[in-house]
RNA sequence: GUGGAUGUAGCUCAGUUGGUCAGAGCACCAGAUUGUGGCUCUGGGGGUCGUGGGUUCGAGUCCCAUCAUCCACCCCA
């Protein structure tokens, strides 16, 4: 029996990895624009990490988490997420002492133990970024910009974003007071998620689908106006920022993040229509992260992207590589390969992109493969050439053919590529 | 983790109530006057019908299990 990809995993395979490129190419040149630089960190970390900076509440600690025992008998997991990693990278280099703010972003797989289904893989691709060191609500607003950004270079114009303010450490403690004891007496209304969930997690039962779980708690206090004063303001230089550049979004009293780090600011982007996962990237303030991660109270603000979903988004592709070639050497009589592969080889030092047949095709089908990659200009190689040293060069468009000698080769396929 | 649908050549799919049912299109390969492409025509290779059991004289077609994909729930990116 075969063996194949694990469940929640796939390949990516020519011609579809071109469109990778083109995603990954925006969103490194968007993020250098707004002056942030990559950082790589392990795909795996010692458990504990996520365990506290994700949380021992959240979904992702709790059910989805891929931990293993190593030889040496750590606990280590493959990482769930991206942020908790640069937390940890920057209070092990001590970087918070240096040049703030300290402004990355990470590309890269990451795994989760999820049931698949369209737009959600268990090694499935995050593009975030995340910026350390400033608490002022205009960096909120540049991350936010930055991501929206690149949903506009990407030309994704349906997209809704989502915002709120989950409050400080301190009004979000009042909140979930005033909200458990909102909730507490219709609790029997509630599904039994939001039933076992409301003491420990009371926000997620505002975000919950399940429309009794809705109507029994209508009328509950918002976070909103539960914030303190210092929160409210934040939110609304954020909001004014927002608007100021142009910014569309939606404020959302329902929305909670399922991370337990986040503070203030929270945001999420759905894209309608690519299917039941429609969320394509979120994020939001996460102040306390840092400090849980054994460094000083310095504050943090980000978002992750879903790769995935936005190339199902992205389905008007072009195929940006379908000319693979653009000089082709066909070799006409196998005796004088040897004499081909030179001149392949001339080409490619050159800075030609070239190719040859490696499978022994007759001449047509070697013209038949030129054609197939995109080849401009066909080489022709055979007895009459090597017997009276020239070279045939074949203009696959206008079907022209012209003996040039070896010696100018190189600069006659230079001009003809310019011209073409 | 719960419920449901599906699983036939590389790809998209046909395959009636179980008995020439192993097929089509695309792709691939080879020919159509011997050194030449894109169109057309002809021919060809390729599938133990997801896997493993079972029922039957006989199963791609029925039953069970398992794996995988997809949908809803859940969750998030």
């Amino acid at each position: 029996m075969q063996v194949k990809a694990p469940r929640g995993t796939y390949d990516i395979l020519p011609p579809d990895s071109s469109k990778w490129h083109y995603l990954e190419k925006i969103l490194r040149e968007t993020a250098a624009l707004f002056g942030y630089r990559e950082i790589r960190t392990p795909v795996f970390e010692h458990t504990e990490l996520f365990e506290r900076g994700v949380g021992e509440s959240t979904d992702i600690v709790n059910k989805e988490m891929y931990t293993f025992i190593d030889k040496s008998e750590r606990s280590l997991t493959l990482r769930p997420e991206g942020t908790a990693s640069c937390a940890r990278a920057l209070v092990e280099h001590s970087l918070y002492n240096g040049l703030l703010p300290v402004k990355w972003y990470y590309i890269g797989p990451m795994f989760r133990y999820d049931r698949p289904e369209t737009g959600r893989f268990r090694q499935f691709h995050q593009f975030g970024v995340e910026a350390f060191g400033s608490n002022s609500p205009y960096i909120d607003a540049e991350v936010i910009i930055l991501l929206v950004e690149i949903l506009n270079k990407l030309g994704l114009k349906n997209y809704e974003l989502h915002l709120n303010s989950v409050g400080c450490s301190v009004c979000r403690k009042e909140y979930r007071e005033k909200l458990i004891s909102y909730i507490t007496p219709v609790k029997d209304r509630l599904c039994p998620d939001c039933r076992s969930r409301y003491q420990k997690n009371p926000l997620r039962v505002l975000d919950c689908k399940n429309e009794a779980c809705h109507q029994a708690i209508a009328g509950y206090p918002t976070i909103y106006d539960s914030l303190c004063d210092e929160c409210r303001e934040h939110y609304a230089s954020v909001r004014k920022a927002l608007d100021d550049n142009g910014v569309s979004y939606k404020h959302d009293d329902n929305l909670v993040r399922g991370l337990d780090y986040y503070t203030n600011t929270a945001f999420e982007v759905h894209i309608p229509g690519i299917g039941a996962q429609s969320a394509v990237g979120g994020g939001g303030r996460y102040n306390g992260l840092v400090k849980e991660c054994g460094g000083p109270d310095v504050p943090g603000i980000g978002f992750a992207l879903g790769m995935e979903r936005l190339l199902l988004a992205l389905d008007n592709f072009d195929d940006l590589n379908k000319r693979m070639t653009d000089v082709f050497v066909a070799v006409m009589e196998g005796q004088y390969e040897d004499i081909g592969v030179k001149i392949l080889t001339d080409l490619r030092r050159a800075g030609i992109r070239a190719d040859k047949d490696y499978t022994g095709k007759s001449p047509k089908a070697q013209m038949k493969y030129a054609d197939k990659l995109g080849a401009k200009l066909v080489i022709l190689l055979g007895e009459d050439e090597v017997k009276n040293r020239f070279l045939t060069v074949r203009n696959m468009k206008t079907k022209e053919q012209v003996k040039v000698g070896h010696d100018e080769i190189i600069d006659f396929i230079k001009r003809e590529l310019e011209v073409s």
